[in-house]
DNA sequence: ATATTAATTAATCAAATGATTAAATTTTGA
DNA sequence: TCAAAATTTAATCATTTGATTAATTAATAT
């Protein structure tokens, strides 16, 4: 058997930036579940097949691999839903489906952005924070001036009472996992999202109609 | 000035175990903010006034610390709730009502809860969310079918989605506080407690209601 | 009085961590 | 063909971290 000693130097193979992408993957994946402090770069590097020197040659330090993900993972995703609600507008029910299942498929995101925002350092905190809510407030403040004219929503109902109420109903679930599958006993996969969807879509119309 | 320059030995005035007290405060202030990982001992011991070794001696080692903050800061809250729920049913609307008034006047709970939920370790997070979940399903399952035998609440509601919507509700604004203040705004003071106390209950019965 | 126990500081250890460098190897372009 | 640029490994450095010990002082019990 060729025991393959990888030996210094680049590689023969033309692999592109495949390493940068392992990574990033291998980053996303840690980050979300260990946190950013909970992960050393040893242990992303090995987690992609890499040596910690790789993330300081494509990401300079820990916190460019980190802002790396952010740019290169997260926004094309935000951005994504913007130009979708700016081209028509969208109903509450079309945010929270949309959310749920953007949540759904990449829980990696709450728990990140959660993360970073509830242990970033002030600055970066505040920051952060302004960022997401000034992309996401108008988004949903739009939705709901369309539901009120429609006379779904009722028009005493605060409109930031209302965001921050589906954004907790979106993002709880999945932020809370664990305890749900292991405290409760519901596996928190694709039939459950759904069944969520619903449970939610009706709380919110029956509960803040007229 | 007399620099009382801190000597080694015990103290001469009589403190008791103020200073483990003191370590007890310290740990619930900064492992709230920053994490378990996020905060070395050193930093705590500074800001209790002390020394790593104090907590050596008090505590053992660091999960020492955090398992004596749990048990003595955070179960007795939980027990509190539960002897009150056992005396006399209580209802949907005081189950919320205790909750982010809990929430409120300790912030720290969820989010200390939520960080070892999220980056505990395996075991330890399983466990920790069965014992969590294991004694906050009783009280609000049964305060849920008063609530349905009153006929305020549907019959065909799920159990485990009022559970997850209640929990979703109460804690989502103190955990996402940073980016409900920086990008909403919107101080999370006693006044918003009040104004989201009762747009969760206004939410909750009419939207789940018949 | 005296011995034992309690509480504290200073010093330090071993391990882990983020970061960096030097050398090695391949690809690319002139 | 050959120099420059790109990509990688191995080794290592300085800090930080959790943890521990020895020495020191005061309180308490005998």
């Amino acid at each position: 058997m060729t025991e393959e000693a990888s030996r210094p130097g680049r590689p023969s193979g033309d692999d592109g930036r495949a390493v940068r992408t392992q990574l990033l993957e291998a980053a996303k994946e840690l980050f979300a579940e260990l946190g950013f402090r909970g992960v050393s770069l040893r242990r992303v590097a090995k987690a992609a097949g890499a040596t910690p020197a790789m993330i300081h040659y494509y990401f300079g330090d820990k916190h460019g691999l980190f802002r790396a993900l952010i740019v290169e993972m997260f926004e094309p995703r935000l951005t994504s839903l913007e130009s979708r609600a700016s081209e028509h507008r969208i109903s509450l029910e079309q945010f929270v489906s949309t959310y749920i299942a953007m949540f759904r498929a990449h829980p990696w995101i709450p728990r990140l952005v959660f993360r970073e925002v509830l242990q970033g350092e002030e600055g970066f905190r505040r920051q952060f924070a302004k960022r997401m809510a000034g992309r996401i407030l108008p988004i949903l403040t739009a939705a709901l001036e369309e539901e009120k004219a429609a006379g779904r929503i009722r028009e005493d109902v605060d409109p930031v009472a209302v965001v921050i109420t589906v954004m907790s109903l979106c993002v709880y679930p999945f932020l809370a996992t664990p305890i749900i599958e292991a405290g409760l006993g519901r596996p928190v996969d694709d039939e459950f999202a759904e069944l969520w969807r619903d449970h939610v879509v009706r709380l919110l119309y029956q509960g803040l109609g007229p």
